[in-house]
DNA sequence: CGATGTGAATAACTTCACAGCA
DNA sequence: TGCTGTGAAGTTATTCACATCG
């Protein structure tokens, strides 16, 4: 979800679509379990069943990356980590730097998943004086008025923003400034950013405020299923619906 | 991304697009910030400024709850947030236990934007003795063992896995043995459950490695536009393509 | 044979553009 | 007149089904 799009007129790029890019880690992951368990082959089912989607899907997200399998046995597990790995530019090196080092960014900086693809936090950046000097996960925490020296020396160009909210956007603007161009945003708050930087969002609040539409759902079609003998009404009309509890609204549109 | 998909035939339901729903929560969010600052009314075109997305999605994504705007004049704030937190089935109190209290967890648990949602923290499970009785953000921890427990004395079905790996699967089975319907993981794995349970996924280093696909690309751009006097040869084909860096695969298939 | 790779068909989502109502 | 609500058109993604090749 929410990237910055099309950041030139896409010229005749090898074009892979954007739901395909997303699926690669997926696949990686799990290809990274079977070598680890020095599995050689594994077919498009099986790869598919451990990744958590249909075969046909991989088949089809694969075949943007080129023809990397052998028909009648599967594909190469080493092969493919090393061609989806490269794909996905984790050949390479990235510096990363976190900002805002509260409970949220302390547990990034502590996550391990990050080393062992290619991530490398360079710096942790926070506002707080009174942090600066700390180690969190064997880092010494620096202070905000670096963080442009940090950036450029260090190369840095993707940035995690782990701030509150309220100075979020000060803080894209300054790590955009710093010349990252790639972002990840934890804080809860939309970002605005030049053409060319990228910006995708993690916000937890909304992924529990999905789950409780369809929990709510599943409430509602129990209710529906019970009383099976009497079918809901036909001319059910949207705009006239008070959903599942059947509240009337506490304030009217002018 | 990610969710179980289809809990029944879909019984005729009013059928909001799934991509219209993971919007809802952000409108929800633009819509708060203006009703605090006592903002009465707001167009599409400035609430969809204001959430990050374009004024035509919004309006047709309105469109799938109702009809709730003025011609003319654009929505009436407050009733919006009510009827989107509705349709969320935000207007209810939801239970949640966080299962799995290290770094993440805690930061979830301190996490403000859950309580302002309909969301309370029941319990925080932890397999380690050690944590047991330990206060994170002002809750005691309590062991795994009363996890069933727990979660059917507080009516709690939406349950956060933030736990490693391994063990994020034998955990799951038995938050859904205990009656949890919806499920928000953080561990790095692909979790199998019955029909009927619908599990999101939030992946730190997922995220990542798509922003440094990204970020590739734009280096892969950036040095192809750099020598524009020499165009990029014609017959350009992935399956020979070595990518950004023109190095050759360790391993070769089969 | 067995599993890949892929055109063609279908479905989901987005954007356009404008009729229609306040 | 101004902005919503929405058919229609366009785009992207998924699934089907089978030719193709090791």
């Amino acid at each position: 979800m929410a990237t910055g799009r099309t950041h030139r007129p896409a010229t005749r790029s090898r074009g892979i679509p954007e739901a395909t890019v997303a699926r690669l880690p997926l696949y990686l992951r799990a290809l990274t379990a079977l070598s680890e368990r020095s599995v050689p082959t594994v077919s498009s089912e099986e790869l598919a069943a451990a990744a958590g989607v249909n075969s046909a899907k991989l088949r089809k997200d694969f075949s943007y990356l080129g023809s990397y399998g052998t028909r009648g046995v599967g594909y190469d597990v080493e092969y493919l980590v090393y061609q989806i790995s490269r794909e996905l530019g984790l050949t390479q090196d990235w510096p990363v730097v976190i900002v805002g080092i509260g409970n949220l960014g302390a547990a990034l900086a502590n996550y391990g998943g990050f080393a062992s693809r290619g991530f490398r936090v360079a710096a942790l950046i926070d506002a707080d004086p009174a942090m600066a000097g700390k180690q969190v996960a064997g880092i010494a925490v620096q202070h905000s008025d670096g963080l442009e020296k940090i950036i450029s020396e260090n190369g840095v160009s993707i940035g995690v923003i782990t701030t509150p909210p309220g100075v979020a956007q000060q803080v894209c603007d300054r790590l955009v400034a710093a010349g990252i161009t790639s972002i990840l945003n934890f804080a809860p708050t939309v970002l605005s950013v030049p053409d060319g930087v990228d910006v995708r969002k993690v916000d937890l609040s909304i992924e529990l405020q999905i789950l409780a539409f369809h929990e709510q759902r599943k409430a509602v079609e129990e209710a529906a299923a019970s009383d099976a003998a009497a079918p809901a009404p036909a001319g059910h009309d949207a705009s006239t619906d008070q959903g599942p509890d059947g509240d009337v609204p506490a304030v009217m549109p002018a």
